[in-house]
DNA sequence: CATAGTAGACAAGTATCTTGACTATATAGA
DNA sequence: TCTATATAGTCAAGATACTTGTCTACTATG
């Protein structure tokens, strides 16, 4: 029996909350309990000298929201601001040492979950379903379900 | 290339992403502009006869977080509180039309975004991608992704 | 050098949850 | 039947992750 749209979708769904499920406790299980979704999903749109502003685009939420979760990351020592030297106004976003161990923390903590799926349907069918994710999954902001 | 594990996690938490959004954005094109991802999760998660404490454990979510929703949703007009016949404690929760009208909608829409991702592979690559997400995605309650 | 644009901070408000405490009703056992 | 316990729902307060609006400091353009 084929699924319906409908079912795919959900699934969908539902795959994503538990992927993001099992990140959040893969990472308390490796020591980094103080780290939410959103702080993923923040490190996950870092890379190498980016101002606040940079960050708020490439998550496609306001440079406010930003600043906030930034904050959060600097006070609990996963981030730092440098003054960038280029623009007396902006502030470069870093990883600390921290930092960068919970986002490698965080990928492994990925990784074992798409193994587990892996694990349930055959070599060949998982290609496939990775293939055909990267196809129809469009580019852009890496962002909350909502 | 093979993608890495970390790359399929994120494909498919963007994909996740932009079902929601084509969700939302098609029931703002169908009129329904006054519903949030939140609501849908709930219309999801309600069959007949439910009480606010049977789609608290649907969802996944507090007793009080559901009565909030339910709230603001009989305050718009998409659902009513019935008294339970059977437990002078309980309100049943019932769609009314608007709300009955906004659940196809949703599924439309849903059912929309579908097709636009059945278009860009083949149609063998979309249903075994279809037969894998319901595979791997284990039963539960579908819930926003944090 | 004047003007317009951008980076970031400050303040307030909204949506979606949480925990804790409470009332009213239901149910199961002595 | 009475009592103890569990459950449905409400009220209140707080946390998280955003939003809009406003403002200052600095940059870039012409």
């Amino acid at each position: 029996m084929a699924a319906t749209d409908w079912q795919t979708a959900t699934a969908t769904l539902r795959l994503a909350g538990q992927l993001v499920d099992g990140i959040q406790e893969g990472l308390a299980a490796r020591g980094f309990t103080d780290i939410r979704p959103a702080h993923g999903y923040l490190f996950a749109a870092l890379s190498t000298d980016m101002t606040t502003a940079g960050i708020a685009v490439a998550l496609g939420i306001t440079k406010q929201a930003t600043a906030q979760l930034v904050d959060t990351l600097v006070e609990r020592g996963y981030l730092s601001r440098q003054p960038d030297p280029r623009d007396g106004r902006a502030h470069l976003v870093v990883l600390t040492d921290r930092g960068y161990a919970c986002t490698q923390a965080a990928e492994q903590a990925a990784s074992d979950v798409v193994n587990g799926w892996h694990d349930q349907v055959s070599k060949a069918d998982f290609a496939r379903f990775s293939h055909t994710v990267h196809t129809i999954a469009k580019p852009g902001p890496l962002r909350p379900s909502w």
